[in-house]
DNA sequence: AGTAGGATGGGCT
DNA sequence: GCCCATCCTACTC
């Protein structure tokens, strides 16, 4: 088991969603560490896609997808569902990949419900977290890109983008 | 200070 | 397929 470390995090969001499909999310409750591994990724890719937070610049809440990759981005969706997403590329350029599903909790929602990750978790540094970060088991994954789910308010040519992506098999 | 709407999911028809 | 719970963010006045 190797922790993915920040070099892996500063690839491009479109490029890193689907590398982290069959990577392990490990999480750590009290004595026991969760590890499951991740089914299906969302890349959301700077302020000029019109579907990603960073779309109507920068805010308290989205200043964290400005920062360097590898860091936990975390938010409240329809006031109940919160969001995890990794922040990927370097310093300055807002963009993160959404986990939608990883091994027995299908739904972005349900996932973070699933393992007990909230806004308690935002910002934290995934390299260096004792709480919450991901590892290579050298599992290979072959996986299918599709369109993003619910961003019916992004531009067609935006809502159109295969940045979707889920493990094969 | 007030408010519209959202990167969802479960339950019902 | 439709409805809606539930609350924060960001935008408007």
């Amino acid at each position: 088991m190797q922790r993915l470390e920040r070099a892996f995090f500063r690839q491009s969001a479109p490029t890193l969603a689907p590398q982290l499909l069959g990577k392990m999310l490990c999480r750590k409750r009290g004595r026991q560490v969760l590890r499951l591994r991740i089914t299906e990724t969302e890349a959301y890719y700077g302020e000029t896609d019109t579907a990603c937070h960073a779309s109507r610049g920068r805010t308290p809440r989205t200043a964290v997808m400005y920062g360097d990759g590898g860091h936990a981005y975390i938010y409240l969706c329809y006031g109940m569902h919160e969001m995890f997403n990794i922040v990927s590329g370097g310093v300055g350029f807002p963009e993160a990949v959404l986990v939608r599903g990883v091994e027995g909790f299908s739904g972005p929602g349900r996932l973070t419900r699933g393992l007990a990750i909230t806004r308690a978790l935002n910002r934290e540094d995934l390299t260096v977290s004792r709480q919450l970060w991901l590892e290579d088991d050298g599992a290979e994954a072959a996986f299918t890109a599709a369109p993003r789910i619910g961003i019916g308010y992004a531009s067609a040519r935006d809502r159109a983008r295969r940045w979707r992506f889920t493990l094969r098999g």
